[in-house]
DNA sequence: CCTCATTATTAGACAAGACTAATCTATTTT
DNA sequence: AAAATAGATTAGTCTTGTCTAATAATGAGG
């Protein structure tokens, strides 16, 4: 059984993964707050135990049994980010430190029920889908907010890259998952984006904003 | 901070002073399934942290922090116990594993708020009281069954020195916190006690099983 | 009071996981 | 093509927590 360094380290390669299609060691070191010296050693062994292949200077990749793994940890977070939001009352932007720990609990069973118990949720409070026990997640179409035209009517599926400040900033805006907009207008000089809630009057996001909103088509 | 080791220790320790009145070498390490050895580096490296007094060849004693620091672990153990149980529908003889991960979770905000969420239960699901934020123990009088004599009417309040083995001999025989039991016949020969529960037919509880239940006085 | 069994402590070894410093590799710049 | 730079790896150190083996203290029985 993976020791909590080794499952976060899987964690984070399979998480780079996602993002591009390589995992380099400095990444991985700054997702972790290590050294990258730390993180050379950690690939290793995680190479030798079979969750993933290590071609040093080019990066890591996850073997099956690399991405099955991190795609239960993947849902234990998840669970447990939508357990603290739906039951327990935390804000959005106060979950990540502690299912950061929680994830790591060692009990099949404990998950199972935990599942359960929320109504086997399929995305979390970030909108982030939560595979299910098999590993199976449920695709959506989506793409980022800064890439809609115009007249586009849309609605936010999910917040990509989820630093507390970023959920502070669209708490305050009144944005959340589901909420719907139309673009109004987009201002080719700082990429900004003038968007209408469907009740409300229309407000500014910069580029910054909207390139880390996922957004699905809504209906006019 | 405490590491995950250093607070079970103390955990230990507390809980045999609750037990007998000296935390010995020996019984520590029996608890954590660790060596004597280990538990006497341990000893004196908590002690220097101020959470004990250790006496070589005389045990360990908490000081006033340690004692605090103990019983928040408790709660926090005790609470999570209840959410398994009450929430997640364990059955007890399930969760304490579980909980003896969980209790290391550090955040102070998870603990204030499950607590609320439980409705700031008094008792875990095996009738051990839950210290409140502040580390007060709702005190009650009880003794256990096995002091009782014939045609005593008494109520279950806990299950002490809960092994799983224990607790499913309970639950097969119908016994659960808050069932009321008449005392009918105590044999000398062997300790062992007939006991009527209010609805059904009398059976037997041997020494064994009646010591480890604590009861308090019931209506007749 | 002496002996001995039990328990505890110390000393030394080791594994895991982190670090720093030194070295090496790949890639970009000149 | 050589040099510079960014990134990666290796080697060596440190801390934490565990172990085993050797030694020491305590308390009970004779
Ligand atoms: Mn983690
Ligand atoms: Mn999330
Ligand atoms: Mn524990
Ligand atoms: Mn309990």
């Amino acid at each position: 059984m993976p020791t909590r360094s080794e499952e976060d380290h899987i964690k984070a390669v399979y998480s780079l993964l996602q993002e591009g299609d390589s995992a380099f060691t400095k990444d991985i070191a700054e997702r972790l707050q290590n050294k990258a010296s730390s993180v050379t050693v950690m690939l290793k062994k995680l190479a030798e135990k079979g969750f993933l292949k290590h071609e040093p200077y080019y990066g890591a990749k996850l073997t099956v049994k690399g991405r099955a793994f991190a795609l239960q940890l993947v849902r234990r977070h998840r669970l447990w980010e939508t357990f603290l939001v739906e039951r327990l009352g935390f804000g959005w932007d106060e979950v990540h430190e502690v299912a950061e720990q929680l994830e790591h609990v060692k009990s099949e069973k404990l998950i199972d029920k935990l599942d359960a118990y929320l109504g086997k949720p399929h995305f979390d409070p970030h909108g982030d889908p939560i595979p299910d026990k098999k590993g199976v997640i449920r695709e959506r179409k989506t793409r980022r907010l800064d890439s809609c035209a115009v007249g586009d009517h849309v609605r936010i599926a999910a917040v990509s890259g989820t630093t507390d400040g970023l959920l502070r900033l669209l708490d305050s805006k009144g944005l959340r998952i589901g909420t719907a907009l139309m673009v109004q207008e987009v201002h080719p000089f700082d990429g900004s984006m003038d968007v209408k809630p469907k009740s409300g009057s229309a407000f500014s996001l910069s580029k910054d904003v909207s390139h880390h909103l996922q957004v699905e088509k809504g209906k006019p």
